[in-house]
DNA sequence: CATCAGGGCCCTG
DNA sequence: CAGGGCCCTGAT
């Protein structure tokens, strides 16, 4: 276990309207061991130029945020600088959601999610690595499974953390699986999935992808390049380009499960074609994966307020 | 008990 | 470009 002694802070202010609580915890989302969220703060780990960080995010207001980072060592200037830049990125704290909600409150449906989760950010906590390894154990398992892997995978090669009186694992660094055999992963229980974790992990050691020099490209370069990772395929590729690539136009890609969720979500009704659910979706223009994320976010925070969806309880098998 | 079908992907033919 | 196989696990 590491200790993390060292505290910087700083304070970030997100473009107007700005919703703390729906930007930084969605109920959807499964990882677990790595943060705690309850109203207005969350706790999370994660690693900066490979360096372990405790990170504690509070509102202000739900106008700004507080942020404080825990380290082992003394933090440089620059490592603080361009880990504030990565933040304000990942959760989108610069996102004008103006025209977005212009376009989005012309649909009844849509008008009455965005009203709900005023100022919520698209957004996830995780570097590209870190949502590879989560997408690879995302695929062909339902939710509790998925969740097993995680915990089992951070377990194993996670570092636990000591900060702010929170007890958190912190996922491992880029080619610490090099040494790890496929046999050993799949002693985890991961199955298949161990080949593509290696695989994924040995690419990135040799540092064939970039992500920051990803993020630049275009739309089509960016699918290319994540699909030709192994283990890497369509239904992976559409999570990344959102949650990574904040792409918030893509939403091409509806698989048989998604089909009745989206069935229920877009036309309150048991199954819709796939047809149906584009075409429907179409009306968002550069917005529809946005659009499908505040319908959908809507749908969780309702459920974690007390609402209750049988169709999503019946779909989700948590 | 055995068999099967997944919240994909790779590989083969 | 269609379809079999894959780790596991719960459902039947």
């Amino acid at each position: 276990m590491t200790e993390l002694t060292y505290t910087t802070q700083f304070k970030i202010v997100p473009t107007k309207p700005f919703n703390f609580d729906a930007t930084f915890y969605k109920p959807d989302h499964f990882t677990t061991d790595d943060h705690v969220y309850e109203t207005g703060v969350r706790w999370q780990t994660n690693r900066w130029n490979g360096v372990p960080l405790g990170l504690k995010y509070e509102s202000v207001g739900n106008v700004s945020l507080k942020v404080t980072v825990f380290s082992g060592k003394k933090l440089d200037t620059v490592f603080i600088d361009t880990l504030k830049e990565e933040i304000i990125y990942r959760y989108n704290l610069n996102l004008d959601l103006t025209e977005f909600y212009t376009l989005g409150k012309k649909n009844i449906k849509l008008a009455k999610g965005i009203d709900y989760l005023y100022g919520m950010r698209p957004g996830h906590p995780s570097s590209l690595y870190e949502y590879l390894i989560i997408g690879i154990i995302l695929q062909n398992a339902a939710v509790y499974r998925s969740i097993a892997m995680f915990r089992a995978l951070l377990t194993t090669y996670g570092e636990e953390l000591l900060f702010d009186g929170k007890k958190l694992l912190c996922l491992w660094k880029i080619g610490t699986l090099n040494n790890v055999s496929e046999e050993e992963l799949r002693a985890l229980k991961v199955g298949y999935r161990a080949k593509s974790i290696k695989r994924i992990d040995e690419e990135f050691a040799q540092g064939k992808i970039d992500e920051l020099s990803l993020r630049k490209e275009d739309t089509e370069t960016q699918k290319k390049t994540l699909i030709s990772l192994y283990g890497v395929g369509p239904a992976t590729v559409w999570y990344l380009l959102f949650d990574v690539f904040h792409r918030w136009e893509v939403f091409d890609h509806i698989s048989p499960w998604e089909q009745k969720l989206y069935s229920h979500l877009f036309l309150n009704k048991e199954s819709a074609t796939v047809e149906e659910l584009l075409k429907y979706i179409n009306q968002f223009g550069k917005y529809k994966h946005l659009a499908v994320h505040y319908l959908w976010e809507e749908v969780w925070w309702r459920r974690k307020n007390g609402e209750v969806f049988q169709w999503l309880e019946k779909e989700i098998r948590a």
